[in-house]
DNA sequence: GTGTATATCTCGGGG
DNA sequence: CCCCGAGGTATACAC
């Protein structure tokens, strides 16, 4: 990683056309090639960046970083305050808990958290449009779409709005209800759940946890 | 601005819980407090972070960074390879050009652009369900709806759909067709469109400037 | 502050 | 390769 301090300024022109007037800025750029302009605050992500694949070429006074789609960032240098290289070497990456995939198991796992007497017929069910999270059916046989958020918001009420569209097409399923699970659901999205006639329940991530283990203990 | 490389392990408990593994990064102090950790490649986001604003606290082998909300960063130092601190000033900031607001802008003053004998009636008109890019009504006095994108694709054509539907109910504009508005519009968000009866343009960004430059010398 | 839409979104997975 | 969905999304903007 290469780390220079600049007083620069920088043009991107690709998706769109932008200009950072001359200021001080660091100039980030990776042993995969990619290049950040960072300014001294707003939060992480940078003013400009060029992902890798590129090709960055060094003029004597400015960069030019070109990608293969045609996009290009010209960083113009008026005066280096620093220059430090290191080697950092390939990193083991990132562990991660608690993300969607997670809740979706656990509700595979417990599908009475959704729905009393709910049962699971199998997660990730596919249709035309793509895979419904869960699918199951209540006491009565009758078939439940689920959708799965960590954060329920209007989208994910589309979602599942086109996945019922097409399951419902399916004369083996048909008639089919939707449930909209997460572990927060915004008014605006139980409005339009509600007014589409599908279903939400807002569950607890570390309860659905306990219950998990809770089952593990018993056996 | 603080460029810290040193060998570390990372632990961040909040939305989730993640765990980076020792490896020699880079983390970046902004002047704003915020914390952002790197690897040597991956773009520009970084592994882990902590936006402003926080508090960070420099234990003797460890920082601790905490936000309002309760969620902490737990950096775990072993061995500093580099450190270096610079001023930097505050940055003038980023001037873009291309985007969907220009778009608007731009469609705004010239509906006749989006269809023959069309007039602005507002902008961002409001519905229960979040604003209408623009309201028209056309040369029969009918409302029109229209949906600006920079690229449209199904997601877009989804939205003008709820609009639509709530518009519908409001017996002073019932009824009122859609229009689809994007620079570049997508095979299956037009057949999307068609199926609903929502009409679809694609328009020239650089034409419309054009428009708008030579209205601008008749003054 | 809440809620909604945008983003050069980034990033990962599947066809 | 593109398409689609998730994200600790972040960020701007209207109400």
């Amino acid at each position: 990683m290469r780390l220079l301090i600049a007083r620069c300024t920088v043009d991107y022109d690709g998706r769109l056309t932008a200009h950072l007037p001359s200021a001080v800025r660091l100039i980030m750029v990776k042993a995969d090639g990619c290049v950040a302009i960072h300014a001294d605050g707003g939060a992480y992500k940078p003013l400009n960046w060029m992902n890798a694949p590129n090709r960055l070429i060094e003029h004597d006074d400015h960069w030019t970083v070109t990608n293969p789609k045609g996009e290009q960032l010209t960083i113009t240098i008026e005066e280096v305050l620093s220059d430090l290289s290191e080697e950092m070497g390939v990193d083991p990456g990132l562990q991660k808990d608690g993300v969607e995939a997670h809740l979706q198991e656990l509700l595979a796992a417990n599908p009475e958290s959704i729905g009393e007497g709910l049962r699971l017929v199998r997660r990730e069910y596919p249709t035309d449009i793509g895979p419904v999270d869960l699918l199951c059916r209540d006491a009565d046989g009758g078939a439940v779409a689920v959708e799965v958020k960590r954060r329920g918001e209007i989208d994910g009420v589309e979602q599942l709005t086109r996945y019922l569209d097409f399951l419902n097409r399916d004369p083996t399923l048909r008639p089919v209800r939707g449930v909209f699970v997460a572990q927060e659901i915004k008014p605006q999205a139980k409005v339009l759940a509600t007014d589409r006639d599908i279903g939400w329940v807002v569950v607890d991530y570390n309860e659905l946890r306990g219950i998990e283990s809770n089952e593990l203990r018993l056996f």
